[in-house]
RNA sequence: GUCCUCGUAGCUCAGUAGGAUAGAGCGCAGGAUUCCUAAUCCUGAGGCCACAGGUUCGAUUCCUGUCGGGGACACCA
């Protein structure tokens, strides 16, 4: 149900009768028309451009175009009269049937209103998080990771197929420094003393033996001891030798790495689902680099390429407008990029010939394409900004051109409290994960706040007045709306028990007692809802619900607020049942689409505050 | 140096598949509470939509350039 293109039917249908009666001429392009609601009330219910479109085509005046059309509108089912504008816009007042139309189909659809075609049929990979799987998620993913969940749920319900998807890095050198600092763990959980993590000479007493003099400890976080414990409980002393009275050394790396790289990785994928259920995030599908790897699917995607010749061994230019002391010619294998609108060929080999990120990313973009999405997402941190158009490059040259690369880029989320910045470190592994989040605000406040802005602005998340309970706090203004729909319904059960507010009784009422201009505001407001969720689809752009329930909660504590000032406008009147059902049919209205915009982000919709 | 991104009210930000008089919150100045949740609401002041060109019936929106903030720039992911 979308009452704009209800009356955009109804205006090309006008049209074409003119057409067919020749008062118009033929091959008129009337994709173009748009209909829409005027901002200024006065100029009635939906506003037209068509007169304007339609003119030069049509080779007449604008306004003398518009004129023949007012004239035929009110003939159509919803319109009830038309005037001329402006320049030629044609203002419309609909029937006034057909808002309390909209509200009865709002009542029987329930959370579905809102629900959008406009996807049937096409396949959209949604791939987002994909952190490396070296520890527990942060604040830095956070916005990711939300962004790329409600952006999937919008798409969903604009109608797409969608698949949430998770590429997991666990294939490249941050693996091995995984392992490494894992097997450090292990080492320590059998010798506490002799190889204490705090211990800087023993670790590089022990990087040095095992031949690895510049291998630091990158990852030194507590949330490896499990992994470490995992490995002690799966192996044994195995991975160690015994010396003299029984004192720990460690074995050759080429004895233990893969092993602990293997395990280490599984429990760290552990850790990230559990701490992305927390959030409420569940993706489809995760997809393993090592798997992409070693089926073979690098080697393939590569001779793809090379035999359409967009692959070439060469030297890269040196990078300018940065210092690079260490920077070398280097041959290398590299992916003609430039040719597809990047600014340099990119390379494909290490110098030790084993792949580069960028290859085994090619190839499982090319593993999506295959498996049919010809439309790919991928939210990104602003820090990757630098590969996007390679990336698009490459799913352009491995698909033929027929899938198509959106990247969606999130910049950084400031953490704050009080207004204070909160400082951390990862390094030290004292940063703020997102489980801690999640416990300092709750899952859905994190999840409605960092969707209160669009990704590609850098958002302030200040623990207080996230939780602060006013208006300028979009996620309480937005959940205390709906909390007053219930309470109102509480509050009508407890003056006029006994009273019908079923859905069927609700539809039934004479609805006449909400011809306002308050109530005919939320009704507009309201009949947009399936606009907003198409455009916002269109535009991959999920923060574009949260003001609209804004919107629509402001216009709600509004109308609510009349009652307080003219008893007569209240919702409950127990000795007017009709008028009562009739609001109250208004106020389940509001909350369902509040509920139903709220479930796009995959929040709850709270029935009391407190 | 190149690329990306942003520039809208004192502050924080919406809006633009091109449309009529550009919106909200905070802050500021006032007002509403024996009453369905005042956790709210109402009124007011506050703008060359960074700047300059171009495209057109029409540009805050699209294109080009300038200026300013942020980010990214081999063999890391």
């Amino acid at each position: 149900m979308n009452i704009f293109r209800d009356v955009k039917t109804d205006l090309v249908r006008t049209i074409e009768a003119l057409i067919a009666k020749g008062t118009l001429p033929e091959g008129l392009d009337l994709s173009r028309i748009t209909v829409e609601s005027p901002r200024d009330r006065a100029h009635g219910d939906m506003a037209t451009n068509a007169a304007m479109v339609l003119c030069k085509p049509a080779s007449m005046k604008p306004r003398d175009l518009a004129e023949i059309l007012a004239k035929a509108l009110p003939e159509s089912e919803l319109i009830d009269s038309a005037e001329i504008a402006g320049p030629g816009f044609i203002n419309m007042r609909l029937k006034g049937t057909v808002w309390f139309n909209v509200l009865r189909g709002i009542l029987r659809l329930d959370t579905a209103y809102g629900d959008s075609d406009m996807g049937t049929g096409v396949k959209v990979n949604v791939e987002y998080v994909s952190a490396n799987p070296t520890g527990p998620l942060h604040i830095g993913h956070a916005r990711g990771a939300v962004v790329g969940d409600a952006l999937s749920g919008l798409l969903l319900k604009a109608g797409f197929d969608v698949c949430k998807e998770y590429w997991v890095n666990d294939a490249g050198s941050q693996i091995d420094s995984l392992g490494w600092a894992v097997y450090w763990r292990y080492l320590e959980l059998l010798d506490p003393k002799a190889y204490a993590i705090t211990d800087e000479a023993a670790i590089t007493a022990f990087t040095a033996a095992m031949g690895a003099p510049d291998r630091e400890l990158e990852y030194r976080g507590e949330y490896l001891i499990p992994a470490a414990e995992a490995l002690l409980e799966k192996y044994g002393e195995s991975l160690i030798k015994r010396g003299e009275g029984g004192v720990v050394e460690p074995l050759p790396v080429d004895q233990w790495l893969g092993q602990v790289r293997l395990l280490a990785v599984e429990k760290m994928l552990e850790l990230i689902r559990a701490d992305l259920a927390v959030m409420g995030i569940n993706q489809d599908v995760f997809t393993s680099e090592r798997d992409i790897i070693q089926s073979g699917k690098v080697d393939s995607v590569l001779s793809y390429l090379k035999d359409r010749d967009m692959v070439y061994r060469g030297i890269l230019e040196p990078p300018k407008g940065q210092k690079l002391d260490d920077w070398e010619p280097r041959e290398q294998t590299l992916f003609r990029a430039t040719q597809f609108g990047d600014d340099v060929d990119r390379p494909l080999q290490k110098s030790d010939g084993s792949w580069t990120y960028f290859a085994s990313d090619i190839a499982y973009h090319r593993e999506k394409y295959l498996r049919g999405f010809k439309r790919q997402i991928n939210v990104w941190g602003a820090d990757h900004g630098g590969y996007v158009k390679r990336m698009q490059a490459a799913v352009q040259a491995t698909s033929q051109g027929e899938a198509t690369l959106t990247i969606k880029l999130c910049q950084m989320v400031r953490l704050l409290d009080k207004g204070e910045p909160m400082k951390m470190s990862k390094r030290a592994g004292n940063f703020v994960t997102l489980r801690d989040l999640e416990e300092a605000v709750g899952k859905d406040v994190v999840r409605f706040y960092l969707l209160t802005r669009k990704p590609d602005a850098p958002l302030d998340f200040d623990l207080t007045a996230v939780k602060e309970q006013s208006r300028d706090n979009m996620v309480f203004y937005v959940q205390y709306a709906h909390a007053r729909t219930h309470s109102v319904f509480r509050m009508a059960d407890e003056q006029m028990p006994g009273l019908d507010v079923s859905e069927e009784a609700l539809s039934a009422a004479d609805l006449s007692a909400l011809s306002g201009p308050a109530e005919e505001q939320l009704l507009r407001l309201m009949a947009e809802w399936p606009r907003i969720v198409e455009s916002a689809a269109e535009a991959e752009e999920p923060h574009r619900i949260a003001y609209y329930l804004y919107d629509l909660a402001s216009n709600f504590h509004s109308w609510w607020t009349q009652g307080r000032e003219d008893t007569a406008l209240r919702v409950i009147h127990p000795d007017e049942p009709e008028v009562t059902q009739a609001r109250l049919a208004l106020v389940m209205a509001v909350r369902i689409v509040i509920a139903s915009g709220l479930s796009v982000f995959g929040v709850e919709p709270r029935n009391e505050l407190n």
